[in-house]
DNA sequence: TATCTATATAGATGTTAATCTATATATGAA
DNA sequence: TTCATATATAGATTAACATCTATATAGATA
């Protein structure tokens, strides 16, 4: 039960979630995992063009999940792994049925 | 880094966060982390239609996200606790630099 | 058999989003 | 200032998918 006492909408997570969702953008985080990397060496690990690598940093960027720096004419990105560690603990609980929960709201055999 | 080894592609893991990354299926699961539910009683929890949560269903089975036994006219389903941990357990890789990695892969600078 | 409940399928629609090409902007170097 | 490199933006296209209504199927019960 990730919804513990309301605090976390499903919109909300869900939204991370699809940012996540995309494989180019999953394997992104990956390599972004071992450190700081820029624009360019990223683009030269994908098949895509620069700006499908320019939308999916702004994507990732705007969702909070990477931090930028600018370093010349250079983008530095680098995870924000507080946000990612929120994200993916959140999503440890979901096969957990940990109590309190919005459960109560489902009455079971009722139809 | 959640590619260790190469034994997990990013198109497989991506897959299993699309089906989650919407925001009613993520719902249905977290309820279904309280223990097993009919088809009609979550339904009932929902504002849309018996065709849609058909669907989701059957997206979420096609993933191996949930298993089902029949009870009567019922469905009953349940969460697949297993491949549920395992999904959660690789995307807590995603903020680590466990070595080894295909970090290699990436020549930083040579752009 | 007839009917009610539970679920599935078919087909249509509207929206989101991943990608491209073309072009613009910004920064550093000559 | 001029050019090269790095990145962003605009606009178009295509595909995926969440949802709906209408209808079909399957099981339980009378």
């Amino acid at each position: 039960m990730i919804k513990e006492e309301n605090k976390v909408s499903y919109q909300t997570l869900s939204q991370y979630l699809k940012v996540i969702a995309d494989s180019n953008r999953l394997e992104i985080l990956d390599l972004l995992s071992c450190g700081e990397l820029c624009a360019c060496d990223l683009l030269e690990h994908f098949e895509f063009s620069q700006p499908t690598l320019s939308h999916h940093m702004k994507t990732l960027r705007d969702n909070n999940l990477i931090l930028m720096r600018k370093d010349g004419n250079k983008n530095m990105y680098r995870l924000n792994t507080e946000v990612i560690n929120n994200l993916t603990d959140r999503l440890s609980l979901l096969s957990s049925d940990t109590v309190p929960c919005i459960c109560e709201d489902i009455r079971k055999g009722t139809c």
